[in-house]
DNA sequence: CAGACATTATTGACACTGTCAATATACATG
DNA sequence: CATGTATATTGACAGTGTCAATAATGTCTG
């Protein structure tokens, strides 16, 4: 299945099989542009030059072909968050205030989806997406045990659990990020100009998590 | 579209002047059954035995109709939150924690949430609704300000406003039930049939937020 | 009361969507 | 070359929101 393109890929008019990376492209083009009503099967046929079926022959339906789309950003968010903990101080033998690792993590998520609000979106439009797929499912399960990891490695004052704290974490950046992306009552009064809010609360909830050594 | 589910009921045919609350109940009807998609206008009109085109003289487009759909159940839940404020403790000048108030706040925002999934849903979908609308917007404001009232009642540590800890308690409520209700990884680790972990979510951050009695 | 007006409901149409079926083209392998 | 598989095209269908023209209903005025 697999050659060598005998001719360089010019145009949209993609040769061989390349049709599908270009789908996914054109989707992910609509969706910055136009958020995810506008990435229908049609438009996407329509950017890549082909016919309005053509694309069937790649992705069953819509929902399969946002599906894919998803798991690529899923995997961006993924090696963002990875590059901001490999930026990130090593945790362990240093006592005390153990967060900077999970603060970057919180960060760079909250960076992730107000810099891509559209994607972001995606991730989270369970009756867009399938839920079922494996690759999403992988992608996401994996980030969630990573943060679970970093906070396991985190001495916890008794009566937390890293299960908790990494649920509460999670919610606390998907909640602030959510309200900010959808233009609530919450961005009304978070303007960027501002000092960020999202850091001041995320340092908040982290060093309830873990108190420095010498609460004041 | 897919047309997974039986045609809704016929209704009767309002008679006077009693057609608009006749939509919205049956659009009502409609999202908690199949969700926002299945709010057309069209089988609005049909649940309600009027034709396509009938609602259109109380709904200039569908995103009139759903507008005012949320403006109602925004409505609900700020009742459902007043009421459990109410049934809270009033704030005790005598000593400590006061959270009390704000427990029964949180709690009840996330209770709401997980009752009625379509219609919390339903709430934060600005693609669907008119972000601008008066009712919608009021409604949303004065529950904010509500918060942030009992909020400013409560002694604050140095260092920690208001607004930012009103933000990451409504930040950490809606993230929480948002991935629930979307079925995301913290759903699948966290079922019904275990004791809530939003409520050691919520506790876990208001304690941090007002420090119990006994301070070092 | 009768006529004029305003509100509301109906019918029909258009463009758009997802999806299916049948067809046509290209490519690869025997 | 012939055959077969993968891919692309055309055409159709049901469903949607929304507009225009029409009809029916009420209400108010003179």
């Amino acid at each position: 299945m697999t050659n060598p393109a005998p001719s360089p890929p010019p145009q949209k008019p993609a040769r061989k099989g390349a049709l599908r990376p270009a789908l996914l492209a054109a989707a992910r083009t609509l969706l910055d542009r136009d958020g995810a009503d506008a990435v229908t099967i049609r438009a996407v046929a329509r950017a890549c030059g082909v016919s309005h079926a053509a694309p069937a022959n790649h992705f069953a339906d819509r929902r399969s072909l946002l599906t894919a789309l998803a798991a690529e950003l899923f995997a961006d968010l993924a090696e963002a968050m990875e590059n901001a903990l490999a930026g990130a101080p090593q945790n362990p033998a240093n006592k005390g205030s153990g967060t900077a690792r999970l603060t970057a993590f919180a960060e760079a998520l909250v960076a992730y989806g107000l810099a891509h609000p559209e994607r972001y979106r995606l991730l989270w439009r369970r009756d867009l997406l399938d839920g079922e797929d494996a690759a999403l499912q992988g992608t996401m399960d994996r980030l969630y045990a990573r943060l679970l990891e970093e906070l396991s490695a985190l001495p916890l004052p008794a009566g937390k659990d890293p299960e908790t704290a990494a649920v509460g974490l999670w919610s606390l950046c998907h909640g602030y990020v959510s309200m900010r992306l959808d233009g609530n009552f919450i961005a009304r009064r978070d303007k960027e100009s501002r000092a960020p809010r999202h850091s001041a609360m995320i340092a908040n909830y982290l060093a309830a998590l873990a108190p420095p050594a010498h609460p004041a």
